[in-house]
DNA sequence: CTAGTCTATCGTAATTCGACGATAGACTAT
DNA sequence: ATAGTCTATCGTCGAATTACGATAGACTAG
């Protein structure tokens, strides 16, 4: 039911974290947005319609996916007529590499190898309740 | 399949780099799987019941999301009789989280303010063909 | 003005996802 | 043996995603 969507002008307004990043990674779950992101970062300009010829993907499903990543403030359109160039926001990206820099740093420090496992507390899961 | 640890030599050999990167992001692209994956990076234990409380959701909604984090690699579950102990297994989140770096050190350089703007190349699209 | 280039949007069909209750499985404890 | 605890799976439903062609919009070039 969220529709998180329908503003790429405002900063994303801070909801949960939890589902701030995870609208960072669900718009990069895919692997044709993965492919733009790549190209963006590798031609270090924005380019048109190049993008459609690289994912070879329809031009409507191309320009889906760029509203996809624009929509979730990963790319930047700037109109450029008669093109539209795309760029790379990095800011955006933050939050999810924060959370992975964490993790890995943690396992640098050998701290999640979790050996003390499972203290013996209850669960209040009511598996058969309501049985007449 | 009784035996949940089963050998994961199929699901993730090496696809196309892409696909790698997209499934584990599209695996992190949910606020409940972020939320889990935070409970076990603070909680540096692996813990069974108690997500289930945490993320306030039902149980099998739960298990299901655990399976797909599983499934992605990005956790484990180890049996504890009566309880699963779940961690995190940062291996899996490299390849995502190398691309992240490599964006953001490009922004730390300059790199990705791209001024030189969509060259003068014309796009092989035909939106007029296929006329018959 | 007219034609051409590039992008966004609409409509649609097939597929997948997310959530839940119900149930089955696998042990522990009594 | 019996009851109890915890987890996985099945079946289902509505909602969301993905892909495409067709079409509309916005300029530029001639």
């Amino acid at each position: 039911m969220p529709n998180l969507e329908s503003n790429n002008q405002t900063p994303l307004p801070e909801r949960a974290p939890d589902e701030n990043i995870a609208a960072i990674a669900k718009a990069l779950g895919h692997p044709a947005r993965i492919h733009i992101v790549g190209l963006l970062l590798e031609k270090k300009t924005c380019i048109g319609c190049d993008i459609v010829d690289e994912v070879g993907l329809a031009q409507s499903t191309v320009s889906e996916h760029l509203r996809i990543l624009k929509a979730a403030g990963i790319v930047t359109g700037e109109i450029e007529r008669p093109r539209v160039c795309y760029s790379l926001n990095p800011e955006r990206l933050r939050p999810l590499a924060a959370m992975l820099g964490t993790v890995l740093d943690g396992e640098r420090r050998g701290e999640l190898t979790g050996s003390i496992c499972c203290p013996p507390d209850e669960c209040g899961i009511d598996t058969t309740a309501a049985k007449p």
